[in-house]
DNA sequence: TGCTAATGTTTACATTGCTAACATAAAGCG
DNA sequence: CGCTTTATGTTAGCAATGTAAACATTAGCA
């Protein structure tokens, strides 16, 4: 399809393609529908014939985004072995976080997975890549409810990290020196 | 003052008063100025004498919450010695944050803390008491280095398990049985 | 070729945060 | 007391947003 005609051709996925550069520049507040249709260079309505609402659109970056998040985490456990590459993994969603702050918090609003120690988890989820992680690391005699309860805490530790920094709760600096002494843990009191 | 003449009294209290409320039904981005003004029975625009503009009544709010975190955890510690205690003031956390998810959310969200290793801490504020907390359980011979990362990690641990419980990660109903085990740690893998 | 469904456009509406101009009441002062 | 100043309200209006309704254009298939 030629520039300038009436159709667009793949307006869907320029929608996408276009909202989630204009993520990496401001915040989620700050992104909205006409905005997206105004620099893909149509009508702002037109967005309607692909999403039923803003909500979906963001879901589907939200989408996106998780894939993106989970590909950088598995490329970055391959890079090591046991242990560390777990660690790895952690540390590949803190840097995720802080290189796609905007992107990161979508997907955490906008993706309801709603997971259980005996639900389904979807395949490409960095909580199923997690799990299997810390089931290789407990060895086969390990109960799911313990690795369901590890893998919580391991997620919850990373998490919590990488919100605590985006808020601005912690110096981004200072901390950022100092993942791999949080993330790692060592001893711990309590 | 009666009611129904023109100055109101004490304005700037029922705003906040109105806003703590509707938070507590309704989301944060569902919260707006003239709900809130309207409520209170005042025109949209007389917010203005008490708040330069949304976001400072809105950090007002997040001060409160603040306060009210922190209360709740210390309150916590008191029912506990030693390291029970610590592991309470960590189950306080999770319980505030399910109890008010709008304003948990809010308090991180309008709050620029920037805690580091060498900078000032708040009084009343939740980092201070849980650095307080990680260096009793550590003794006095503990390196205001170790403290700091301990404490960070024990934060982020809750923060994270409060966040991904509150954006539906998890099945809260299956979590809020687990909290326990997983604020107070076991034997770590990595 | 012509019909139909898919895809865009123009208009319009209610809601929002906020500014400017004006109104009222409270506080201070002679 | 009366008068002025200042704090605190109000009304009107603006630009932006998400979205619904009605209309326009084109693609794809009979």
């Amino acid at each position: 399809m030629s520039r300038q005609s009436y159709h667009h051709g793949d307006l869907r996925a320029a929608l996408v393609a276009e909202a989630l550069r204009l993520l990496e520049k401001d915040s989620l507040q700050a992104l909205s529908l006409r905005e997206v249709a105004r620099n893909v260079g149509v009508s702002a309505t037109a967005v309607y014939r692909h999403f039923p609402s803003k909500d979906d659109l963001l879901q589907a970056l939200a989408e996106h985004g998780l894939g993106l998040l989970d590909a950088q985490q598995r490329k970055a456990g391959m890079r090591a072995r046991g242990n560390d590459a777990f660690a790895q993994t952690g540390r590949a969603y803190v840097r995720f976080a802080l290189a796609h702050p905007n992107l990161f918090r979508l997907i955490f609003i906008h993706t309801p997975n709603m997971i259980s120690p005996d639900g389904d988890i979807p395949e490409d989820s960095p909580f199923r890549f997690l799990e299997e992680n810390i089931a290789r690391i407990l060895g086969p005699g390990a109960h799911a409810d313990e690795i369901f309860v590890q893998a919580l805490r391991s997620w919850s530790l990373v998490h919590g990290l990488a919100m605590l920094i985006l808020d601005g709760q912690v110096d981004r600096k200072t901390v950022e020196g100092l993942i791999d002494r949080i993330v790692v843990p060592g001893p711990m009191p309590g």
